[in-house]
DNA sequence: GGAAGCATGTAAGATGTTACATGATTAC
DNA sequence: GTAATCATGTAACATCTTACATGCTTCC
């Protein structure tokens, strides 16, 4: 058994797994559906199909369109269809990674104005709002279909989670705005006696592979 | 003006402008405060280093140490200090990307059991209690230090992604056993069918680098 | 009738991770 | 006294993105 697939490869054979197409089509529909937490670009869901292909996971057969270029329709074959049956029942994936550039300024707010950082925040809660009204949409429109049960359990994290960071921003602007914390900016001296401590205090969360299955002793 | 940096070089830049170090004592830096949402590997922060110090923003001394390897302690340069201050102040950012492998199961749960989809909400609302506990911990001790308002910040978002992230899963939990939604498992072939709705219903929320600053019309 | 967008992809390059190397030091 | 860990990194590789190619079609 040779290196585990990516998350990103059975991505590719769920959605395969619900009806075959070709790789625009795989773009589009990753976009409209677990793209909020899975995001995929174009090309990457190509070379995934390139993998699969190879490992015997999905098949593809060209078809000729009129007036547009020729497309390859893929599908998952019965390997394929076990592999992500293994996967889903197995407890052996990747750990989940954020990744959020607003909040790296505002650890460092220290070297901003007071404005500034608001702002930062005001920004933060401006986008988790949006995000916030358009997954509101998706799921009360997937609460209405039965069978869309689990596409909607993952639309509402999204929507739990854009509210949550909503109300973060709002939480901290208050508190910064309401305590003397604030003052005392561009006073990174004070700030990098204190680094040390930090680093000493929080403990190291590791990321990547977990759970790992264990075998036989 | 090429290419901008991506974040991760100004995650770098910030840690240097804290207190200057050597690339082993950033990437523990890194995991112990914004490898929360902002995590980089060992080797990752080596190569920004090259790049940094390449491009001049940061600068390196060799070290000799007794019964140590030798190291290299880096520190920012004045245009270093320039370029982290023109990035805070900038609104030209990556956007935030999540990644949740447990999402994508959750939401292929039509091929799972009911038990099983059960037992994936479980593991992440474990994680998550965890994660909070962790950063509950956290959280509170910074809240002490009045000059630590922004890693108390940045460490309190995690605590509340964490906390909303287990209320979710303990809510889709009780929905999906109230409900009669989870019934007609295995059941793709209308999955299928509604696949295409789904596809349509769902806005595509496209990522990658926002609020480019608008130069001189 | 030129510009923008759709429907397909491919090629090149940047970003990020896992595995390896090495000598001292500490833990059992 | 061997195994694990620390303190430094480097080399090799996998993942993911941005830019390009191409012919049709729709918009103004």
């Amino acid at each position: 058994m040779a290196r585990p697939l990516p998350t990103s490869s059975y991505a590719v054979l769920g959605l395969l797994s619900l009806t075959p197409m070709s790789g625009y089509d795989l773009a589009q529909a990753v976009d409209k559906s677990i793209g909020h937490f899975w995001p995929m670009s174009k090309t990457q869901v190509y070379s995934e199909l390139g993998r699969l292909d190879s490992l015997g996971l999905v098949e593809g057969h060209a078809i000729e369109q009129e007036r547009l270029p020729d497309k390859r329709v893929f599908r998952l074959t019965e390997a394929g269809s076990r592999a992500l049956d293994q996967w889903l029942d197995s407890q052996d994936h990747e750990g989940p990674t954020f990744r959020i550039p607003a909040l790296v300024k505002i650890f460092f707010g220290h070297r901003m104005s007071r404005e500034r950082v608001a702002q930062v925040l005001e920004d933060v809660a401006g986008d988790a709002d949006a995000e916030s009204e358009q997954l509101r949409g998706i799921t009360e429109l997937l609460e209405q279909i039965p069978k869309a049960a689990h596409p909607w359990a993952s639309a509402l994290y999204g929507l739990r989670m854009s509210e949550a960071c909503a109300a973060w921003s709002r939480e901290v602007r208050d508190r910064l705005a309401a305590s003397d914390w604030a003052r005392g900016h561009h006073d990174a001296s004070l700030d990098s006696e204190l680094a040390r401590d930090l680093f000493e205090a929080a403990p190291a969360p590791r990321r990547g592979r977990r759970r790992r299955s264990g075998g036989p002793s």
